[in-house]
Order: C-alpha cells, then sequence, then structure tokens
DNA sequence: AAAATTGACTAAATCGTTTTAGTTAACTAT
DNA sequence: ATAGTTAACTAAAACGATTTAGTCAATTTT
C-alpha cells in the first residue's frame, strides 16, 4: 500500500540516494534516469513524507494562525485571505483559537512551536499584556507576523491597519454630508485602535474647525449591539443634541440606529451614522450602514506575503529583515450617512 | 538551544530507550529514574519531536477539515465547535479551504493525506459529484466524518441536520401564527437539503389541512439576499397573495424582507417570514428574524467526538464502524413571526 | 546451592527522507 | 600511456523518536 523511495529505488534498480535527488532534481543524476523516476513516481502515485523530510531539513512547510475570535466576520475575512494565500503556495496551515484568552494564546504557541511550523502568523488577545510567547518564537528561529492587534515592542513583522486615518475618513464623511454635532461612541482606554479612532475623530474636527465636545464622546467597553443602543439612549437621555454619529464598530452603530428607529428618529435624515469594520451585515439592515472598510481579505494576504518573504530571506540570505505594513482603510458609503 | 531524548540521556546517564519509556510511563522503569527523568524533562522544557515520533507510531495527533465557504456564519461556527473539541483533546487542526470547488477539495484531501492526518472531517462543496477522493482516503486508513454536506453512498461517519423535521418545524410556526397562504421560497432542485427542507414545508401542510399550492414555491439558486429581494418581487408581481413564507435560508429571507420593506407591507402583521440557519444577523436587522437554529456548534463538537470514537476503536479493537449522527434543530421566534 | 524468575535497564533496528563523502567507469589532456 | 577530469551514480550517516529483543544482577523458588 504504502511506498517509499525504498521500494522504488529497488524496482528500478537505483540507489535510494539517487531516487531522492531524482525527484528533487539535482544536478549530478542524468536527465534520462530523472525520466524514468518521476514518470514511475507519478505512476505509482508516490507522495514523499513530509515527516521524514523535516527531520532532515527541519522545515515543515507549514505556517500556523492563531485568531482570538474566529467566528467575527473579520477575523473570518483575514482566514480566507491568509489560507488563500497559503493554498497558492502550497503550505499548510494549522489553525488555533485563543477566544481572547492569553493563556489559551501562550498554550497555542507553544503547540505549535512543538509542532515546528515554520511561521505563526497572530493577533493577540484583548488583554495579552506579556510577550514572553512572542521572544519564545523569535528565540526559536520561526518566523513571526502579527497583525490587527499587535504588540509595538516586539521585533517581528506587523500588518495592521491605519486607524487613525480611518477615523479621519469616517468623520470627515459626516462633515461633509453637513453634519456640525458629531458623537463618537469610541472603545476603551487603552487599546491601541480605540486611541487611533479617537485621534483621527478629533483631527478631524480640528481640521474642519469644529469645537471638540468631550460630553459628546461615550465608551463602549465591549463594542455590542446593546451597548450602541444603550449608549444612544443615555445619550438621547442627557438631552446632549447631535446629528451626527461615528462609533468603533458597526455593531456599536446598529444598536445604537436600532434605538433612533424605536424613538422614531430618522437615521440619515436627522442623524447619520458610521461604523468601522465592514462587517457584511451593515449591508443587510436596513438603513444600510456606511462604514470604514479594514480591508481584512487583503490583510490575511499581506501577512502570508511579510512571511514568505521573511522565510526567503532567511533561506538565501540567512538574516531577517522584519517589515511593518500599513493597511489603507476605505469609506463605504450606505444610506445611514445619505441624506436625501 | 534545541535538546532531544540523546542529550538528556547523555546527562542522566541513561540510556536513549530509558529516557523514552520513563516518559511514556512503561512499567518497565523503576519509579525513581521516571521521577528523575521528567523532573529534569520539566526543568529544561524538553518537548517530544512529534514528526520524528510519527516515524514509528504512524500517528501524527492531527486532524484536517475542509470546509467550502470560510466566511459564511454557519460554517465559522462549525469550525469553532471543531476547534474547541480539537483543543480540548490535545491534538492539531490543520484547515483547508475548497472555495466550494470540486478540483481544489480533492488537491486538499490529496495534500492532507501526504500530511497524515489521523482524520478528515469535511464538508462537501455544492458541485462535487464524484467521490474517489473519498474513497482513498478510506482506503488510506485514514478516518473521514463528513458534515452538514454529504455524500450518503460513501461508508464513513457523518454528522448532518434533520432539514426534514426543519422544514416542518417552520411551516408548524407560521400556521400557529395563523397563517394560511404560505409560500415558500426553496433552494435548487438537487441539494438534499433543500429537497428535505422542502418537503418538511408540504408535510406541515398536509398535517395541518393546509392545500399545497405549487404556484407559492418558487426556487432559489444561490441563496442571497439579492435572489430573496427577487422572489418576493416576483411573486408580488404575480398577484399572488400570502401571508407567510418561509426561506430556504435566512439571507432569502432577509431579502424577502427587504422587498416588503419598501412595498411598505408590514412583517409580520401582514405577512409572517421565517429563514433557516440562525446566522447571527437574522437577531441584528429589523425586524429580527425568526428562524430554524441549525446548531453548527454542536455539529463541529460532534464531528470530532465521531473522530475520536472511531480513533480510539481502531486503537483497542483494531476494527472501523461509523455512526450517523443527526442534529436536531430548533425553532428560534423573533420579531418576523411575532403578531401584534 | 543450583535453577528459575524478576526488575531495571541497554543495544540496536527502524521509520523515510536528505546529504556528504566517496566510488567507478569513461573520457580528456598531456 | 598515464594522470587528471568529469559524469553519474552509491554508501552510509544523520535527523529524533519508539520498540523489540536482549542483558545482567538481585531475588525467589525448590
Amino acid at each position: 500500500m504504502k511506498i517509499s523511495l525504498k521500494e522504488i529505488a529497488k524496482t528500478l534498480n537505483l540507489s535510494i540516494a539517487a531516487v531522492s535527488k531524482a525527484l528533487n532534481d539535482y544536478p549530478d543524476i542524468s536527465l534520462a534516469t530523472k525520466k524514468v523516476v518521476k514518470s514511475y513516481v507519478k505512476k505509482v502515485g508516490y507522495k514523499a513524507n513530509n515527516h521524514a523530510a523535516y527531520l532532515r531539513t527541519q522545515k515543515t512547510k507549514t505556517i500556523g494562525i492563531i485568531l482570538p475570535d474566529i467566528t467575527n466576520h473579520f477575523f473570518s475575512e483575514i482566514l480566507e485571505g491568509v489560507i488563500s494565500e497559503v493554498q497558492k503556495n502550497d503550505y499548510t496551515l494549522i489553525i488555533g483559537h485563543s477566544k481572547e484568552s492569553e493563556a489559551e494564546e501562550k498554550r497555542l504557541v507553544s503547540q505549535f512551536l512543538q509542532q515546528k511550523v515554520d511561521g505563526i502568523l497572530m493577533s493577540l488577545a484583548q488583554n495579552t499584556s506579556q510577550f514572553d510567547h512572542l521572544e519564545e518564537i523569535i528565540a526559536n528561529k520561526t518566523i513571526l507576523v502579527l497583525f490587527d492587534k499587535l504588540a509595538r515592542t516586539i521585533n517581528c513583522s506587523k500588518v495592521f491597519i491605519d486607524d487613525k486615518r480611518g477615523g479621519f475618513k469616517a468623520t470627515q464623511h459626516l462633515i461633509k454630508k453637513g453634519c456640525t454635532k458629531i458623537a463618537h461612541f469610541r472603545g476603551g482606554l487603552n487599546p491601541q485602535n480605540s486611541i487611533d479612532r479617537y485621534l483621527g475623530y478629533r483631527e478631524a474636527l480640528s481640521f474642519y474647525d469644529i469645537k471638540y465636545d468631550s460630553k459628546k464622546v461615550l465608551i463602549s467597553s465591549n463594542g455590542s449591539i446593546k451597548e450602541g443602543y444603550l449608549l444612544a439612549k443615555q445619550l438621547y437621555d442627557s438631552q446632549i443634541k447631535i446629528d451626527g454619529l461615528f462609533c468603533i464598530t458597526d455593531m456599536v452603530a446598529l444598536g445604537a440606529i436600532r434605538f433612533y428607529h424605536e424613538q422614531k428618529i430618522n437615521v440619515p435624515n436627522e442623524i447619520c451614522v458610521i461604523g468601522f469594520s465592514k462587517t457584511m451585515v451593515g449591508d443587510l439592515v436596513y438603513p444600510s450602514l456606511s462604514t470604514i472598510d479594514q480591508k481584512a481579505l487583503k490583510m490575511g494576504k499581506m501577512a502570508v506575503k511579510l512571511f514568505l518573504s521573511e522565510e526567503k530571506m532567511l533561506r538565501t540570505e540567512n538574516r531577517l529583515e522584519n517589515q511593518s505594513l500599513v493597511i489603507k482603510t476605505t469609506l463605504i458609503k450606505r444610506e445611514s450617512t445619505q441624506r436625501i
């Protein structure tokens, strides 16, 4: 049933070495034998055993990905980008789900290192605060590419979104639609993307000479629909008038819209609402949701490309040089900001 | 840097065999040496090399999953279930994306077999019609578990949804809400789940003595939002009056609701609409969408459990016995069928 | 006291590759 | 004719585990 180089060598009256070299196109094997070997191999459907090969080459042609939230559409799309690029380059992808847990994330890193992956692509869990596992990856001479949620202090390749510019674009769009009293439901005070989007918001306000009003900025801790609903209600109850709203995520925006819908406040004519992420649902609701496209698919592809280029550099020049790649967001205009 | 049994054996003044046996709790090693070995191993952070171990044991403790559509929430949720069970049992998961392509699916199967996975979990691509790759998996003595979209003729473990019962429940729910003129936007004529849901629809009608009217059954080929919209329009334009609608998927239902919204037809008071799948978005739209929960998470977990039980049987009794597992759907009542 | 058993190991083969260091025959240069 | 090349291989070690078949001293049995 199972066939190895040994059997092939025996039937073809060659040494194991000759067969191996023929398959790997070594120059010291004649073209004639190469042909014989290759056609025979194809006939019997021989496939080299990766595990045995690893023992000598120390390469598995396998990369691992660790995601904090697999059912989140943003990460699914990143995963799709990663897989498509991985399959195109004949690598194998192993997948882990940290479920936003630092402990599980560390366990997965350790498992992947034991599996001898050639590289690890990962987005950190929300509350990951110690990076010894990342250092361990690098110490193991395994390539590390961080994306989206990353650790700035770690010396590895990174790909992330220009959140500040995205926040700017979202706010600018509201301003161009005529909004002057623009609220912002931001994320927590620590996450970098929350900070950056907020900074983009402020920058847009100041660029267009609109006074910043801290009362119009509320904090959403978990980014859920329910929270969006509650924040909208809170703002409404406190009698602060607004005509535009920029939310940290599409979910928060949907919650807010839901509240306005119940209050018979017309979106977009009374209040324009814009989200952030392009989480697919935005296109399905009514009114459909304007948002900032984070280009998740592209991000996934880029992460793999960064890995491949590092891998190549390591192979050819035996040195490492990591790059940071910033993905540009784009504005998606939909009904929630399309005043009539 | 890297440490092997050899080094450990040398520093502890033992043979390689003794160290290996100590770690694997062989009975012919004294408790004393086991303790010494284990504590030393922990101290230096030694982890066995899986690839080397595979060469003898022929086990990789790796399973592969092949999904036809990774960004589809239904499959994301299955994936979540699979991963959680896989991680709990200390297996490694490798993932492939067939993108609904039969050719890519076959390539992935071949790649996974080359990787010597212990088992493959897969949901077939829409148009997969030849099953030689599945036969190959079985011939390779690799465990195969099919889920959701499967091939009935293949002799392997299977886990799938009771679509007929689900279709029955959805239709029954509409009837109980007082609907008597119930339309059905079904899927294509060939896919089994489309047929089964349709049969459930008919069974419910006949159970409650409602006359079946073929003019109220329209075919959706791709299950998209746009199609739902167009079918609703088509039915509306053809002047066929309905008061209830059961759609093959949530997306189709959302499209239909969108059309009714534009026509100022009130959902649910004029027409009750129910979908199928529980694709998360159903909870986010207005009105929120009643649907049939396919229990994707459970399905994923079950697929892994079937694999594990097959694996165990193979290991202990050296024989295979595969099981079929039917997942029961449940009705999720939301606003789109909640008349006031 | 001699034979048999047991406990606690060790030696060495093996899994399936890759790769270094030969080996041999044919050919070229001098 | 002989030394030096070259082309086309082969032998064998190595990767890092697991496992079968010993080995040997200590203990038990008769």
